[in-house]
DNA sequence: GTTTTTGCAAACCATTTGCAGGGTC
DNA sequence: GACCCTGCAAATGGTTTGCAAAAAC
């Protein structure tokens, strides 16, 4: 495994959006990337800054997920019972695979669905400009 | 125009899940029968019941669209904004278009996106138990 | 008559905001 | 040094809950 080599892509996302690079914001991107194809909530941040005794501010954490949300380093994802959780991602066009039991997820192409939005504008003619594709299942481990 | 024949599906689908009838559910059934085809917020019915003098508490507003919700009478839509937004509609598996001006939605069959899931699950090895598709943009009124 | 449902108010939880002090460029 | 960012605490907005009275079955 080789030793750290450069900035996280999330740190590096902020720097190329001309965002300053603190030290709450760098503590936390690195909680996240710790995270990577882990799912997470704003309280689960908030709860890791508390438990590690990093003395970042819930509203700090919040405003962190923002920017990193704004700059495309992070998506929001809607479980299905409606909370709000996040997961670091590429900025790429993709949809997001959930496991149910693990919360682990991972990025998926588009696999076809750019032909299902223009077959939907065919038959209603609404003009499609944007979806949200989420999968939910269980993880290759976690079906035992 | 046909004079009502008979109760709402909404009515019907409480009926037939063995809750009781009252005067509440009755009225926030119709407010939401009445809107058919649009999306409307929970903050929205409690508006409209305030404004129309029914003497309906947040709460009981907030426990029918749960209960709604269980029926399969109505849907909760999650937009980009992160609001939670609700649409009447049928039991069946379907995605919703919504329109990114008037809020108003309309249903879409599969598509083709069981072959989506299906090919990710052989690609990836997740077991795609479900998923969720939701579709933005303009419908063709507001496209002027 | 028993059980479910309601309205109210208070509690609760997540998220946002105002502001004075501190850090970054 | 100017401007951005932070922590705190308070405000906010949405949703849930406890409970006694009222309605449905």
């Amino acid at each position: 495994m080789p030793a750290v080599v450069g900035p996280s892509p999330i740190v590096a996302a902020l720097e190329n959006a001309g965002y300053r690079l603190t030290a709450p914001r760098r503590a936390l991107a690195d909680l996240i990337a710790a995270r990577a194809g882990s799912t997470f909530t704003a309280a689960d941040l908030v709860a890791e800054v508390r438990s590690r005794g990093l003395g970042i501010g819930r509203a700090t954490v919040f405003r962190a997920i923002d920017l990193l949300e704004r700059v495309g380093a992070v998506e929001r994802l809607d479980r299905p019972t409606g909370e709000h959780a996040y997961v670091a991602c590429a900025p790429a066009h993709h949809h997001h695979v959930i496991c149910a039991h693990c919360e682990r997820s991972i990025e998926v192409g588009d696999l076809g669905l750019g032909a299902v939005a223009r077959e939907v504008t065919r038959r209603t003619g609404y003009r499609i400009d944007g979806h949200r594709l989420e999968l939910f299942g269980l993880c290759p481990a976690c079906q035992q």
